[in-house]
DNA sequence: TACCAAAGC
DNA sequence: TACTGCTTTGGTA
DNA sequence: TGCCACAAC
DNA sequence: TACTGTTGTGGCA
């Protein structure tokens, strides 16, 4: 930092957090790296022996499947998931984002080995109570039951992809996705090949080599968004989950009506098909947590109900693997498979272990999930609940200050325009630089309590002098 | 960064490791952070229960009593370690010192809780062949075991304090200690209150408020090592490790004079005191790792001498905590204490969790300080040897970037002058900077393979700018 | 409050 | 050759 | 090579 | 109120 940037953040800059030199030292050295020393009493010691032959490890090649992999269990392709990652694992070789990934991956068996470590020593710790404990807290969770209520979510299938389809039919039946350079979604006979959504296109390729795509066209979307959302509101409350996907409280339309949730949701998915044009798929379950997952199961163009009684919740959650879960990604699973656990049952068999590491996982969350319960409020949030706004742009990698400091205004202005337009104002204005192997730093600034910031020229002035 | 550093670092430093940014975010939010929201699927979890009221770990009590504590077992005082620890603490409380102790704690027990996790996942994959590969490696190491000679380890007693008492025999007897507001040592008398070496003054007043401290006369300390060693290579060829302690090889003398290792070591010991005051104390064996632990065993003015059988070897260390061996500090003591183990003894016990982790702990240096073997090389370092030269000035904390600035010439300067007095040169510089969190950061430069660094001039022309 | 990791679409 | 852009949540200091 | 943690006196 | 100064090793990216 030079000495003008360390006065700067000295007036104003809260990060520097009160941390001032008190001590200066200088070595000079032979060498920055003094080689075959011998160790004084350690000179005994042969040395370690080098490291293996490198090959990807389980983990890291479950990674090259993308985010959206092992969620959505895509089936029936040409290839299976392992032909797929090693394709996939091929074309990333010696780029950066594979060095990235293998970071991650490094990181994360990091965590699931320190967790492995607290659970060994907890188990030395255990009272021997852990089960009549875990099980209190689940006879407390089954009192929470309530099975009174008919919750829908609604997912459309293939959402993008089905609204550029409308656009252009002849599109039906063949392998295309959305998105230039980097896929959003992919078409369902794009994904037989393994194509995904957070593919790279150039990976897609190595997929389905005659695969096509299409340029992002958003207001396509938010108007099919809109006519969809329009539709499932005759049913009932509901409650957006993205522009693809909604909740619907259809409790009192079926009672209204006297028809079983699954002819409710039936009649629902019709409407919205013949109105609009684009297939929707659905879960019908007592609560958002057994329906979100319901939805994916009858893909595309289906519908699953589970029966609103507690054995019916708990058989059908029972042997789900947990990243099927919403809420559980990656690092969650291979945390809780590195305890023992793969499926949602296992939650229960291994409840003892698990009431020992409450104070390190959501305990009484995974209890909850195991015994098939979840939330079934139904909240259709206000445009005023809105969080943050913010803009995004990736570019050629630069090591010049002015080009970078070009870059930020321009995303500044991209946001400001945003915020504009929405009538929205905040008080944390934050800037994040994502570097060329992936790490990402962000600075932050709150400028005050009733502070508010809209404009370009404030964004600009609080937050351009983070860095 | 600024301009002009992120150019100058282009050009010139390797520091920057290549890491472009290749992408900007902004984001605007309403607030920092948003309190109380209904985390969508999470909504039936409650609150975790909020942390225990703050009681000191027993590891970082342990810290209290500084590095030396523990190594040198200190006895016969007034308090137990305890009572010690405890002093230590309440006069410590609230100091950023202590802020850093038990940072410095918390990732110690992480890495335990890491290695430990490791361990549990290598004892699922246990083959059953540990056992017999670690003896397979035991046997291996006992073959290389050299009985033959007599190694001596001299370290003198209290060396700074003595050093002082010399000059000032008034000083016999009474609670002193050596450096200005640090002490470097502590005489035997004020040891007995808990005074030890790397103790704060103000500590060291409130175990022994009539504590005396001298400031360091570095060339007393230089000439009475110099005094003591002249006298030891009478005995055979020494290998110095520090001003006030060496490794004598004492076979020849042995052998020459006809004499058992006790009576030599007695005799040296004795022409030390008689020619230049001081006592030293004297550990014997076969070896150097087993010399240095004996040393302290009847400290002061004492010696210890292990007969040169592989028996006698083994059944010396055995018992000894794995703390008393050279190498193992605080934190491998804390890892090795996470497996189980405590005395060198439990080396041998846990040898098949020592054989599965392996890769992650020093394995056949453990072995190898079990039977009791170790390095017999007494090689006198030569002068050209010497790796680097450092100095370092811990001031008041200080925000003002020129006052900083100054303090790293003056400490550039000071180091500078050392180096060309040795004529000295190195290849590396380093400059460190001790933040008033005690955290430190250094970078380092090194500006060719046969670009040597000597002046004042080079150091702050290639060490100044990397910050 | 600030920063980062995880998760979702 | 090449790996997005958006929002939210939770942990930690 | 550069940076940090650990260890020792 | 307050917690050093010097040298070396070893792991990791
Ligand atoms: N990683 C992503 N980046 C950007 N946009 C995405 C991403 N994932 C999904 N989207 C967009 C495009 C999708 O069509 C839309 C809805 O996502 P999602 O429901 O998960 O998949 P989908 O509707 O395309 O297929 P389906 O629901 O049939 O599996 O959101
Ligand atoms: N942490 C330290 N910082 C600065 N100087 C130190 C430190 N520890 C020791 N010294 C100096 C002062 C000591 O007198 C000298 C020799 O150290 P050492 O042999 O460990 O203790 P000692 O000789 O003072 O007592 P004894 O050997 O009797 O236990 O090195
Ligand atoms: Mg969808
Ligand atoms: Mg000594």
């Amino acid at each position: 930092m030079s000495a003008s940037d360390a006065s700067r953040a000295r007036t104003r800059s809260p990060r520097v957090k009160s941390r001032s030199p008190s001590a200066t030292a200088w070595t000079l050295g032979r060498a920055a790296k003094t080689t075959a020393t011998t160790a004084h009493h350690h000179e005994s010691v042969p040395i370690r022996e080098s490291k293996r032959f490198e090959v990807p490890s389980e983990t890291l090649m479950k990674r090259m499947g993308g985010p959206s992999d092992g969620k959505a269990g895509l089936s029936g392709g040409f290839r299976t998931e392992e032909e797929i990652n090693q394709i996939l694992y091929e074309g990333s070789k010696g780029s950066k984002f594979l060095e990235d990934q293998k970071r991650r991956d490094k990181d994360t068996q990091a965590k699931v080995d320190k967790l492995r470590g607290i659970l060994a020593k907890k188990l030395l710790e255990a009272r021997g109570n852990e089960e009549a404990c875990a099980d209190a807290i689940l006879a407390q969770l089954e009192e929470t039951r309530d099975l009174s209520r008919v919750i829908t979510l609604v997912d459309a299938d293939a959402f993008y992809a089905a609204c550029h389809q409308l656009e252009d039919p002849s599109l039906a039946g063949t392998a295309f996705g959305v998105g230039g350079g980097m896929l959003t979604t992919a078409s369902y006979e794009a994904r037989r090949y393994g194509c995904r959504s957070a593919m790279p296109l150039f990976l897609a390729k190595l997929l389905c080599p005659h695969i096509k795509s299409l340029s992002l066209k958003p207001e396509l979307y938010t108007r099919a968004s809109k006519a969809i959302f329009s539709i499932l509101e005759k049913y009932g409350p509901i409650a957006p989950a993205s522009l693809d996907e909604a909740y619907a409280d259809m409790t009192d339309y079926c009672a209204n009506e006297g028809v079983t949730p699954a002819e409710a949701v039936a009649r629902m998915r019709a409407e919205v098909y013949e109105t609009t044009g684009l297939t929707v798929s659905a879960g019908v379950s007592p609560n958002k947590t057994l329906s979100k997952i319901a939805a994916d199961i009858n893909k595309p163009n289906g519908q699953f109900v589970i029966d609103p009684t507690a054995e019916a919740c708990q058989a059908f959650i029972r042997d789900k693997p947990l990243r099927k879960c919403y809420g559980i990604g990656r690092v969650t699973e291979m945390l809780l498979n590195g305890l023992g656990l793969k499926t949602v049952g296992d939650i229960y068999k291994h409840r003892c272990r698990l009431y020992l590491m409450r104070d390190h996982l959501p305990f009484r969350w995974l209890l909850s999930l195991y015994l098939g319960l979840g939330s079934n409020s139904v909240k259709r949030a206000k445009r005023g609940d809105r969080k943050s706004y913010g803009a995004e742009k990736t570019f050629h990698p630069t090591s010049d200050r002015t080009e970078l400091d070009n870059m930020i205004k321009r995303i500044a202005k991209s946001l400001a325009k945003d915020v504009a337009r929405s009538e929205f104002s905040g008080r944390t204005i934050t800037l994040s630089i994502k570097h060329d192997n992936f790490q990402r730093v962000t600075r932050a600034h709150t400028p005050g309590r009733n502070i508010w910031i809209h404009s370009y020229q404030d964004m600009v002035k609080y937050g351009l002098e983070l860095l």
